[in-house]
DNA sequence: ATTTTAGTTCTGTAAATTATGAACTAACGG
DNA sequence: CCGTTAGTTCATAATTTACAGAACTAAAAT
């Protein structure tokens, strides 16, 4: 197998696109590679040399990608080898662990409304509103789930 | 007015916590220093003495996070200092736009779509239903912050 | 007119990040 | 037990980033 242009254009966009979520370039590569490859599952090796990048930066990317959780191996009796590929049957638990992240922000809002000058109220009443509807939002998550999978029937 | 040890201690943290949401340190600080600061408005030169950083640094952090739109700043008449603020009021829009830089994901996935390969029926699946989903995702966001409002009342 | 204020811009650099290549390891295959 | 495969680890090189400090600018104040 080899890659068109058009795979190797989108690679480095999706490259691209998900460095700027905070991945190194090479890690960020290797989920454009898994989404754009015929084949949804690579070895250790394929992905060495569809990137051409060193072996090293190869096991240091799986590995960053296996413990963030976005990709995920399968193996073959007879086959030593692991078969990589992204874990975007789990997409629910990605999104999930976004909005936790943005909502975990909360924590320290509250520490700060704690120490914050009662001179301000109505810059802690903003505070307090951010905090609130971020409640909120984690709240609604699960509904929204539901509803997205009841309106696709 | 001086920063009691609780405050730099919020600051901190708080810088942590935006730095790993991909800002430079001082950026981050200077979001800190603005949450917990008694005064919410702060010039230029306090910024620098605060954080005891350099004027260009505070000129890069300032420029930066005006270009964000994270802060904003007000002038007196009579005075030349800006005087910046954290935009908080502005968390609903803040809040879009985040959710937005997660949907705009879409656009290259749709891409994706559109070159993979047919033979993967089951993969490709995944990738539409992603689609999906985070197009539901935006077009409810409305909504949410409405059903927020009228339960606040 | 010159000094002060409120910043910006430029240059250098220290530190952090990212990747390479070579040496290594552990399991398997003959 | 010797070679090969599938990867890991380590030393190092290359690149990027983030910041300091000094020189600079434009407007305002004296």
């Amino acid at each position: 197998m080899v890659l068109t242009e058009k795979q190797k254009t989108l690679i480095e966009k999706i490259g691209i696109a998900i460095e700027h979520e905070g991945l190194q370039p090479v890690a960020a590569r290797i989920i454009g590679l898994l989404y754009v490859s015929d084949k949804p599952e690579l070895t250790f090796d394929e992905i060495t040399a569809f990137l051409r990048i060193s072996k090293s930066a190869t096991s240091n990317g799986v590995n960053l990608l296996l413990q963030t959780e976005r990709i995920e191996y399968i193996t073959f009796s007879g086959d030593r080898r692991r078969y990589f590929r992204l874990k975007i049957s789990d997409w629910r638990n990605a999104f999930t662990r976004r909005i936790e992240s943005m909502t975990k922000f909360n924590v320290v809002l509250r520490e700060v409304l704690e120490i914050r000058t009662k001179e301000t109220p109505e810059y802690n009443k903003n505070i307090e509103e951010v905090i609130d509807f971020m409640d909120y939002v984690s709240e609604q998550m699960p509904i929204l789930f539901r509803e997205w999978e009841n309106k696709r029937k």
